[in-house]
RNA sequence: GGUCCCAUCGUCUAGCCAGGUCUAGGACAUCGGGUUUUCAACCCGGUAACAGGGGUUCGAAUCCCCUUGGGACUACCA
């Protein structure tokens, strides 16, 4: 049976390339009929924060996927926190300390970064020079007391190519003699990432690994950790890089630097405000604007808010937040390094778990175009069942906190009916959110009123239609075409120059769900009030 | 710098492994036109690529080599 797993380590948010790795693991598993799971990678004490593995989980699940084994469901193979597993790693570290494959070291941080910076003057691959006899538990004691550092390297076998077989790559070579005894364990008593890595993936079972290319140069580590402790080789599969749209990689770091970027081609800003906006220092913001520092994310997001700033989504929720779709997002992912090879793009769930095979992954890098991902939420709204949709769409209005929240599943129904073709969930909320607040609380874009009730006869045609309306029997949408129709007939105009003002006069710009229907949702009352007071904040500005 | 990986329209890619049917197909973007009560959506049409150079072969996008370009790694991070 296959295994695979996802392995985060919990630093925040989960971003998109890391949701693909996960996408691509477990698409394997369901293919086959195997298990997937998931393990939190959590051996660096100093950056995990409590909250980020349950947002990872959460972030996990709004992208549609399910784990037979995790951190939150347990299983057989528990604990899935690699901090919970010390003595495990723990056994197998002394076996190879046992058996002569691994040794102590009590080299402190800056006596390392001496032989680095020695290395790199002399031009010469920087490796770890293995002592001719390896030192003693008495050693160990002795350092303890004297205070260094004490940490475990693994002797690396230096008699054999290494040979990797990659489903991706095809055989990839490495010479030993390439890579240093690296650290297994840390001083702290924690192992490092290619022990724990080796350890845990062997315990669990896990079968495949499918992970990004950056861990290609990481395997020849693992293999030679795994033959030293008498370990499985796992199968692997090591997939391109997906870079940004906006030049090189797509990281974490991408959001803060259009934001500082965004704030510097700003004519004037309010620091004050701005720092009070994200929750910063006036010095935090400072050193955040000459390049120094990155406050978090949450102070990223509202100080962007505060001014306005739209910045580049990368993690998972952002897109959440921008109203775009799971279904659609998965869907996407699925298609960057990957196809189904009979020219399909837009597929459901199932179809993809269908219609994945390891061998069809490209080697080469991807890019992450926003343009394409927005086509394939556009077609993902269309084709959602619309209880399943309204089911996103509130989920979505309650993440922003957006008046139309408070609509029932009725009118939610109604809304998406009237905004067929919408891209993004945001572009519905946008486009609806008028007849959600209060009449005074309605703003008129410049623009819109510019082109539409101040140049032209918009204001007197405005006019007409409320008189029009408000001596209208019944309002229905049906009625309200009627209407307008026979008004533009009876004025010898087209359809446009009696909605434009009524439009403008509603939702205080040009955008909006089809008039009729805008008017109808947000009812006679509230539309005579609003052409009301259209007409007298406006007559005067044109008069002037 | 060293090691490794990659290379088809602007982008994602099909084709490559098993060379001819490729005057290189699709999708997104873009451009032009149509539809239209706004924004979208929708319909029709167009522009657009085998990185360069050597081989091998009757024949190369496909196989080999070199060059160039891009990327990853080079931590007591994962």
């Amino acid at each position: 049976m296959i295994v695979t797993r996802f392995a985060p380590s919990p630093t925040g948010y989960l971003h998109v390339g890391g949701a693909r790795t996960a996408l691509f693991n477990w698409l394997l598993a369901r293919k086959t009929g195997g298990k997937f799971l998931v393990r939190i990678e959590d051996t660096d004490l100093k950056r995990n924060t409590p909250t980020a593995a349950a947002q990872v989980l959460k972030d996990l699940k709004w992208l549609g996927f399910d784990w037979d084994e995790g951190p939150d469901i347990g299983g057989p193979n528990a604990p899935y926190n690699q901090s919970e597993r010390k003595d495990i790693y723990d056994k197998y570290l002394q076996q190879l300390l046992d058996e002569k494959k691994a040794y102590y070291c009590f080299d402190t941080t800056e006596e390392l970064g001496v032989l680095r910076d020695e290395a790199e003057t002399e031009k010469r691959h920087n490796q770890y020079r293995r002592p001719e006899k390896f030192p003693t538990e008495a050693d160990v004691e002795k350092a303890h007391a004297e205070g260094r550092p004490v940490t475990v390297r693994f002797a690396v076998p230096r008699d054999e190519t290494i040979v990797i077989e990659d489903e991706v790559r095809g055989q990839v070579r490495i010479e030993p003699s390439e890579i240093g005894d690296f650290i297994i364990q840390k001083s702290d008593g924690f192992p490092t990432y290619h022990f724990a890595v080796v350890v845990d993936d062997e315990l669990m079972g896990v079968t495949h690994v499918i992970r990004g290319q950056e861990h290609l140069m990481n395997t020849p580590n693992h293999q030679l950790l795994q033959k030293a402790l008498g370990f499985r080789i796992p199968k692997y599969a090591h997939m391109s890089v997906t870079v940004s749209d906006s030049g090189g990689k797509l990281s974490k770091r991408e959001r803060p630097k259009a934001l500082r970027a965004a704030i510097k081609a700003m004519e004037e800003i309010d620091r004050t405000a701005l720092a009070k906006a994200g929750n910063i220092s006036d010095d935090e913001l400072d050193s955040f604007l000459k390049g120094d520092s990155m406050p978090d994310m949450p102070a990223i997001d509202a100080m962007a808010q505060s001014l306005g700033i739209r910045l580049p989504e990368i993690n998972l929720v952002d897109f959440f937040r921008s109203g775009y779709l799971p279904e659609a997002m998965m869907n996407f992912l699925a298609l960057l390094g990957w196809n189904p090879g009979d020219g399909r793009e837009i597929m459901t769930q199932q179809e993809l778990i269908q219609a994945f095979d390891l061998s069809r992954i490209s080697k080469s890098n991807s890019l992450f175009d926003r343009n394409k991902l927005s086509a394939f939420n556009t077609e993902h709204i269309r084709m959602m069942a619309p209880a399943t949709l309204v089911r996103h769409l509130r989920s979505f209005l309650e993440e922003i906190e957006s008046p139309i929240a408070k609509a029932d599943d009725t009118m939610l129904m109604r809304i998406i009916k009237m905004n067929e073709g919408a891209r993004t969930l945001e572009q519905i909320e946008q486009k609806t959110r008028f007849a959600f607040i209060a009449n005074d609380e309605m703003t008129y874009d410049d623009k819109a009123v510019k082109k539409v009730l101040l140049k032209g006869n918009g204001l007197e045609m405005l006019k007409i239609v409320g008189e029009a309306l408000a001596a209208l029997p019944e309002l229905t949408p049906e009625s309200i075409e009627v209407l307008l129709r026979g008004l533009a007939e009876e004025k010898q105009v087209g359809l446009g120059k009696v909605a434009q003002p009524l439009r403008v006069a509603i939702c205080g710009n040009t955008i909006s769900p089809p008039i009729f229907d805008a008017v109808d949702m947000l009812g006679l009352d509230n539309t005579l009030k609003r052409i009301e007071r259209t007409l007298s904040q406006f007559q005067q500005a044109k008069e002037a």
